[in-house]
DNA sequence: TAGTATTATGTAAGCGCTTTCATTTATAGC
DNA sequence: GCTATAAATGAAAGCGCTTACATAATACTA
């Protein structure tokens, strides 16, 4: 491999003018840009990233933590992160937390240790005194999808208690008025948000939460389906489910096949992230928008602006969800 | 930050000294490991890994190039890579490769300029002979899903042509006798080789693939229900539905439901990844698994070994697919 | 045309490590 | 106790760049 050196012999510079045109700040003659250019070219010169890095004190590189690597929701997240930072030439590593308190501080320490210029982190296990922390070390960093009031400038985050509201009202506008609820688990802020978001609605139409009709669920299939099942049990009617996300609204449709319910003739469910495969359940899923890959690329805007002085760009800290109405709620029938 | 030079000064020994300790290679004395060890603690040491890089000549990053960075396959992948690398302490880089073949070179091209130990490549569009020319530069690589003669030795792939085969097979087990077949792009080799399979099985029976009950799709959700639409406008009987992938078949099903078909009363499906929402299609999906995330662990096993010398690691190149007989396929009525 | 302000280029000192080679110190053999 | 050998440590030269700072070349002013 060429090195910096050899370019700089062919075209006659010195290595500092060859360093220039590569990082075309300061200005250079004409003429030699162009020499420099042609001895790159003819030696198939590609710089050494490291060397820069160490040199710059810079790496160019962004680390990214998420909870999980496979599953609808990461995907599109990375997918916004990636494609925004491709472009502007920084690369992005990648490390999982699996949810869990020590796997995520590790994979912080691991992703720290790596020199990232900037971390983007999906965490959920960490305490917010451990980010607080964690913002006065040297490594500048977003959250994605969590509050913490004293870092409340890198929190890139949707308005769970807005789209917890606006499950339900669509709920209640088309008249349902026993609702349940399958939570998930409410040690999470968003769940306990969208939560709370569901309470407010009921409020609105002069209602209250029943305890019997709530569940604690796990995000995932099996607690919708588990969900059902004690809800069921309890034998208090209700006409419609709120769930909050997506996989446990499709474990609760494929559990209430299974028991020989129809949906939503029998109860209507609600969803919540708008997935992708939520257009492909059956019925297809009525559920709250997610802009998932919005976010991520915004999460990735917000390094490109705090830690790469790309002053002109802007970033949008707060997203709103929005109703996607489709097949599986329908009006209640009058009682 | 402090650095190597702080912590030989205080442990009072030379620079390479705290080096060796760090690298535990060389027999250093357990008083001065100690020493060393204490000052480093003290000191809240971190190994910059840029430095070590550039004196090392190794980086210890692994680039990884996928289609997609979402969708219910590429994350099982990535699982299975990030979680070995990352017990090795090696890190992991990614870019996403839109199956076109500039992107796919532009992301290579990339990666490489990153200073990749490794890559490990999940490419689709670009030839053969652009990895065999890749295979002469210095960095090593392995190809996922991909069968290159030439390249054998770094290939990890799935036996395509014999899940294609234990699909169809499945359905003429049933009594099908007059299969359709939705593909996937022919120009993409694991189409190709489903559709071979496909065909091996019909010969067994004495059948053969009937040009009017075959449709080429995209892989994608549409493929699947387009597929079904030109099938059916073909007026040519048929009791059983092959899909070259889960995402078609799952398209096939809406619409089939959408027509007013009942699956798999009125016609079998059969999927072919077993990706997780197989699971929650209606009715659920018979599929041929693909072990995807053991395939991802695989190359990262290949590339410990090869490229970090981890010798006793064993690695496997061919995987065999085999049958998940679920709910959308039926035993055909008897004609 | 000298004197000054600009612009273009070169010199050299790092960035924080690894690693070869030389040197010192400990261990053993007689 | 003295040499031969092995084990532990140190000195110093890079790895391939960036970036003050210094210097040379050119342009501009009066």
């Amino acid at each position: 491999m060429a090195t910096i050196y050899q370019v700089s012999e062919l075209a006659g510079v010195s290595l500092a003018t060859v360093s220039r045109v590569m990082n075309n700040n300061v200005r250079v003659s004409e003429a030699t840009r162009n020499k420099v250019l042609q001895a790159m070219e003819q030696l198939g010169y590609r710089p050494n990233s490291i060397a820069q890095s160490l040199a710059s004190s810079r790496s160019n590189s962004i680390g990214i933590l998420v909870s999980e690597l496979h599953g609808p929701f990461y995907g599109e997240m990375l997918t916004g992160i990636e494609a925004e930072f491709r472009a502007a030439g920084k690369h992005v590593i990648i490390a999982a937390g699996h949810s869990e308190r020590a796997t995520e501080e590790d994979g912080i320490d691991f992703l720290r240790s790596r020199n990232c210029d900037a971390l983007i982190l999906h965490v959920e296990a960490v305490s917010d005194q451990f980010l607080v922390d964690l913002s006065k070390k040297e490594t500048p960093f977003v959250l994605l999808n969590r509050q913490v009031p004293a870092l409340a400038d890198r929190c890139i985050s949707l308005d769970n208690e807005l789209g917890g509201y606006l499950a339900t009202r669509h709920l209640l506008e088309q008249g349902h008025r026993n609702i349940a609820y399958i939570a998930g688990p409410m040690w999470k802020a968003d769940a306990r948000d969208r939560f709370h978001g569901h309470q407010r609605a009921l409020t609105e139409y002069q209602l209250s939460a029943d305890d019997a009709l709530f569940f604690e669920g796990d995000f995932r299939e099996t607690g919708g389906s588990k969900g059902l099942d004690a809800l069921l049990a309890s034998s208090r009617p209700f006409s419609a489910i709120v769930c909050a996300n997506d996989e446990m609204a499709s474990g609760a449709l494929t559990a209430a096949r299974e028991l020989g319910y129809e949906v939503p003739a029998d109860f209507s469910v609600m969803g919540f992230d708008n997935v992708n495969f939520a257009y492909y359940t059956y019925p297809k899923l009525s559920t709250i928008n997610y802009p998932v890959s919005a976010m991520g690329q915004m999460a990735a805007r917000w390094v490109l602006k705090q830690v790469y002085q790309q002053s002109s760009i802007d970033v949008q800290q707060i997203f709103n969800p929005h109703l996607i109405p489709r097949d599986s709620v329908a009006a209640a029938t009058v009682t």
